[in-house]
RNA sequence: GCCCCCAUCGUCUAGUGGCCUAGGACACCACCCUUUCAAGGUGGCGGCACGGGUUCGAAUCCCGUUGGGGGUGCCA
């Protein structure tokens, strides 16, 4: 494969997030659209936080999106901690040519130096460069750091234009640690270098850290990549979505039901705007993005507009699609009915109008229930609101005679039927359909009726409703 | 504190100096359709943060203010 590279470079501390699977949708978009390469980098250099499963929930919530390990355009993962001797060697070749030095000034030191200094009434200096020019050489619990050149750096955004740094403001920063394990400053740097990167497209929060990195790449004597940062995802209160207060988990959305082209789609709309209507094919997007029309200002991750898309996909899915979808709720624990009672055949003759009723595939099973339980669940308020009215009873009665004789039992016939029985008792069709919908289905909404009965069959129907003509004595 | 980024309806946004009495989508409200509930249709509510410039003309360009956010780590 040729042309750019671009990469997604997740920690596997958690789950995959939202804002991640934004900037996996964008790299994949153009990687594809350009016919480059996507690479997938897990950077699990923080082996305090670290978790091997968690490695594994990235490359599954990638699969779902679509961003699969069996497209050509796909490469990895590779997991950052098999080239450490690569940093390592980096940072050595840094000191080598005076770009970095050694130094034994511990963090609890330079805390204290800070602190000293707040209390003397002036600004705490930071690390402060203390050991650029005293030569040290390696030695235990010593870190390297980074010596950061005079001068201005310009990091060339694509979506921000031209961000100037004073580098006078910038530390000299770490590269190794004083266990010698290299930082992310330094491993995130070398590794796009040896993956050939050429754009970098991630998330605002790393632009501050962007001079660094440029710094690095140009020390190290190669041309910086294409740099560009998308806008953040916020929660409600503005703030940068994350893990421990927002629920941002893709696959708590997955579990709950949510479809991955909805995601995906709305997804893109965070920081990008398609052309024509938003809810639109993946290919369209894929094949109209670019990173020169990416937003600046942050983007709020709605969840009920995610809902609204996520409703329309349902919608446009057909019968069986929708069947297959929905299987793990309509058989799951969470169903309502028993697994062995659900009769795919009457569910596929009523998917039509399930679909539009539901926000998540979890919403299937609530809508088709009484179809699969052996008996309805009564809502015990519909039964007394409907049973209130004096026509109710007679409504019902006459269903059971009007039905017991029907020639043909579908649904035109039993409406038809049950349209006579109501102008008898004065009721037009949707006062007079209430009592029959609740012997049935047990509740007062629902599915259109005659359709439901039609697929619940002659036999079950007619024992609901003199089930519940029983019932009302 | 310092550095950086951002600023159009509640939210996501269209808008790149005249086409804007600012368009769409979600949400909300009303009406229509109707076999309940949805879905769908129609309509409504609602916005260029503020102050200065530049210009014949500014949502669009410049400056400032205010507000929000991000960064500033031997986390990534």
């Amino acid at each position: 494969m040729t042309g750019p590279r671009l990469r997604i470079a997740p920690s596997p501390t958690g789950y995959f997030h939202v804002g991640g699977a934004r900037t996996a949708l964008f790299n994949w978009a153009l990687a594809r659209q350009l016919g480059g390469t996507f690479v997938l980098r897990i950077e699990d250099t923080d082996t305090e936080r670290n978790r091997p499963e968690w490695t594994q929930g990235i490359i599954d919530a990638l699969a779902w999106l679509g961003i699969s390990a069996d497209d050509p355009h796909f490469e990895g993962p590779y997991l950052q901690s098999s080239y450490t001797a690569q940093h390592i060697a980096a940072a050595l070749q840094l000191v080598e040519s005076g770009n970095a030095y050694y130094c034994d000034v511990s963090a609890a030191e330079i805390e204290a130096r800070n602190q000293q200094a707040v209390d003397a009434g002036s600004i705490a200096q930071g690390y402060g460069g203390w050991s650029r020019d005293r030569n040290l050489g390696p030695g235990p619990d010593r870190v390297v750091r980074f010596r950061v050149p005079e001068g201005t750096t310009v990091v060339r955004d694509v979506v921000r234009g031209d961000v100037e740094f004073d580098n006078s403001l910038i530390e000299d920063f770490v590269l190794l640690r004083g266990n010698g394990a290299p930082v992310f400053m330094l491993a995130n740097v070398v590794d796009d270098m040896h993956m050939k990167i050429s754009h970098v497209m991630r998330a605002e929060e790393h632009l501050s850290n962007t001079p660094k990195q440029q710094l690095l790449w140009e020390a190290l004597g190669e041309q910086p990549p294409v740099w560009a940062h998308l806008p953040l995802l916020v929660n409600e209160q503005r703030k940068k979505i994350s893990k421990r207060r927002d629920k941002v988990a893709l696959e708590q959305y997955r579990a709950e039901g949510f479809l991955p082209d909805a995601m995906v789609n709305y997804l893109m709309t965070l920081g990008w705007t398609p052309k024509g209507p938003e809810v639109q094919p993946w290919e369209q997007m894929e094949s109209d993005f670019r990173l020169e029309d990416v937003h600046l200002s942050p983007a709020f991750f709605d969840v009920r507009k995610l809902a609204a898309f996520n409703g329309d996909y349902i919608r446009m899915l057909s019968a069986g699609e929708f069947l297959e979808a929905s299987r793990p709720y309509l058989l799951g624990p969470d169903a309502g009915f028993p697994a062995d009672r659900f009769d795919e055949s009457k569910f596929l003759a009523i998917a039509g109008h399930v679909q539009p009723r539901c926000i998540t595939l979890a919403d299937a099973p609530g809508v088709v229930d009484f179809l699969f339980l052996a008996d309805p669940v009564i809502d015990a308020d519909s039964w007394a609101k409907v049973f209130s009215g004096a026509q109710a009873t007679a409504v019902l009665r006459g269903a059971i005679s009007a039905y017991e004789s029907l020639p043909d039992w579908n649904a035109d016939a039993l409406k038809s039927a049950l349209e006579v029985i109501g102008a008898a008792n004065e009721l037009k069709l949707g006062k007079a359909q209430a009592p029959v919908r609740v012997a049935i289905t047990g509740r007062a909404v629902g599915p259109p009726l005659f359709e439901a009965i039609e697929v619940l069959g002659r036999e079950e129907s007619m024992r609901r409703l003199r089930k519940a003509e029983a019932a009302l004595d």
